[in-house]
DNA sequence: GTTATTTTAATTGTATACAATAAATTAAAT
DNA sequence: ATTTAATTTATTGTATACAATTAAAATAAC
């Protein structure tokens, strides 16, 4: 009965995590009626918004991109080509990487999609000064923890819990 | 070939959004060993942290704190049921409700996660002020987005398209 | 008091996420 | 040159997310 008052760290209002998480769903859902106009989903979205900058990449270089594996990657990139978004085929270079090209439809798809970003910095309450910060904030955050590997957990001293 | 050059809102480095779901992502995926002890996945985790602070609530009450509906949440507390962390049972009051208790065990579950909040402090490099600010700013962004629903997108002049 | 509406969960179907594995190809090592 | 190792996708299996529908129960309207 005691445990209920001194764990503040467990206490869900205290967590980064959990104000991270269900803030990108909320905003996910804003998106998702404007999206739904364009036949996108979010994560199609994204993976168009890397393919009207680069018209051509491979799913590697895709899925660093966007901190996504080719097992989401895989079958979203079937979607977008059935759809005609997209092409897929190897390099001829190295026929393990399959390059993603953009097609003409995709490009013209990119004339709906302008007016998204407004619609939605609309929909999100912010300053244009605060949602820089934020943004800035958060992808300083990703990079942090993602070129950091196991070897921090060991310089901070919790790789014996955690390898067990 | 000019497309590219004058679409400062739709490249993905600006995106708010993305900063937000690519944080989210890679956090989550700095919890998963330290969760994978406890045998929970991160949802079944911020579900948890709920049930260490309130005991029992109904299924729409948890819905409203963790921002999920029971499309996501009765699977995933069937599974928290049958590895004995909770138990399930209809309200007497109102047969409609559907009660989530957490049972000793549930409770002694506690005591394995109380070290992961250090540990995930520890891998994510931001100082307390930062975190707090960061977590107060995605708290009231997330509850300004829930909180206003479409009235405020016609209000912003934009519901024609919204609606087609 | 009966019907219509609302509320609460559960179900169904689609689309991610991601760990783990497999398969194909290339590069390295000897 | 042949074997070994590393790289790049694809596949498999599990667990979300969430829209849309259904079903059951409670409330409101009349």
């Amino acid at each position: 009965m005691d445990t209920k008052e001194t764990d503040l760290h467990l206490l869900l209002d205290n967590q980064l995590c959990f104000a991270v998480y269900a803030a990108s769903r909320e905003i996910t859902k804003l998106y998702r009626p404007f999206l739904k106009e364009l036949g996108l989903t979010y994560t199609q979205y994204i993976t168009m918004l890397v393919l009207w900058e680069v018209e051509e990449l491979s799913v590697k270089q895709l899925g660093e991109k966007l901190f996504l594996d080719s097992g989401t990657l895989t079958p979203l990139l079937k979607k977008l080509e059935a759809a005609g978004l997209v092409t897929r085929r190897r390099s001829a270079e190295d026929e393990r990487v399959l390059l993603v090209h953009i097609t003409d439809l995709g490009h013209r798809l990119k004339d709906k999609a302008r007016s998204i970003p407004m619609k939605l910095a609309c929909g999100i309450g912010l300053s244009q000064h605060e949602l820089i910060f934020l943004r800035e904030s958060l992808k300083n955050l990703t990079e942090d923890i993602h070129n950091r590997k196991d070897e921090d957990l060991i310089a901070c001293g919790l790789d014996d819990e955690a390898t067990e």
